[in-house]
DNA sequence: GATTCACTATACAGATCGGTATACTTTTGG
DNA sequence: CCAAAAGTATACCGATCTGTATAGTGAATC
């Protein structure tokens, strides 16, 4: 990716998350990255294109930055679902005031057949399979059912960040997954 | 409110949630409504002023039909706040398969002066003391706490049900909620 | 050292945007 | 019964939208 390339990804995955993808228009696009539309479309091509190419990054970014923190975690499987919250709050006090983009862009991206909805729905089905997946490591014959509560928690803390409806919701969200693994661990063990 | 008027709010809101609030332009909203631009601009002055109404009269819906429902409920505080999940399954039933419009117009409204704003704010303000309430009626010490994460799992139960990440999450979030207060009562019984 | 590549500058095309103007018709309430 | 209100039909406005065309510059590569 040329250096022009770079900075205009830059500036539309920043326009596109704080006013939204039918808000932004190229010529700001290219004014705010410094460059010609031109050259803008000599290296995307489209509009669309720069919308997929924001929500691939940024969906890219995103994996990178958990598979940190997952790798940082202590290896208990408690300790590591905390630790997807704990980069959730770390991602969100970084770069993520107004919620989670995949599901702002799905507000403005409808049709399935766009070339950016299996990004969006990617993301959420990945996250979906982590969570389960982390799940069977503390309570196996009840993972798929502890990974769907893990992301309605984490959809939610997102959510409820985005809309600042009370102080930290993903501090929140932790929390109380911590006390809900501690009562399916003892579960589990009573069994 | 006009016939016409009333058309004209009615294929808006059907365009803006499907498709979104930028997406969609006042030519199409008055050719779906079945109705001249004139007539929709004596009526409403602006598109903003039809967004506004929009989001009002859906905040407006459906305050009225969660009330129906809590009324039917039985008067017992859990089966209250269950009764919140199950108005929100059957409104996703039937008008809501793409999440909720207050968190999607949210995507595309950011700027906090928009005269929307206080609607989409406001309706998640009233969510949560509506939470904190019903929670105070079971746990009074520890209303806030648990009103805020009823407010996480229902926020995500929305969330994931009009990103279609997995079958029937607001099913699945009222289960959890279930357990979570059958668990707080014995707790507050026990203390 | 000519060619390719990445880029600037500017102008333009056709469509669509939100919103208005003019002229006319239908419905309805005091 | 008639005036006001509510509506249709159509044309238009300036701005903005995505996307293209033309012409030229600087640097790197083969």
């Amino acid at each position: 990716m040329t250096p022009a390339a770079r900075r205009v990804l830059e500036a539309a995955a920043r326009l596109f998350y704080e006013r939204g993808i039918h808000a932004v228009g190229v010529d700001l696009i290219a004014a705010e990255a410094g460059v010609t539309k031109k050259t803008l479309y000599d290296r995307f091509g489209s509009k669309e294109q720069i919308v997929v190419e924001y929500l691939a990054d940024r969906d890219e970014r995103w994996r990178a930055f958990l598979a940190q923190h997952l790798d940082a975690a202590h290896p208990a499987p408690p300790a590591r679902v905390l630790a997807v919250f704990d980069a959730s709050h770390a991602w969100a006090a970084e770069n993520n005031s107004k919620g989670c983009s995949m599901v702002n862009a799905h507000a403005e991206i409808s049709d399935p057949s766009h070339p950016a909805y299996p990004i969006i729905t990617g993301q959420k089905k990945w996250m979906l399979d982590l969570f389960t997946h982390l799940a069977g490591d503390i309570s196996p014959d009840r993972a798929g059912h502890l990974g769907r509560t893990l992301m309605l928690l984490h959809e939610g803390a997102l959510v409820a960040h985005g809309l600042n409806v009370f102080p930290d919701p993903i501090a929140h969200a932790r929390e109380h997954v911590q006390g809900l693994l501690a009562t399916t661990r003892d579960t589990a063990v009573k069994q």
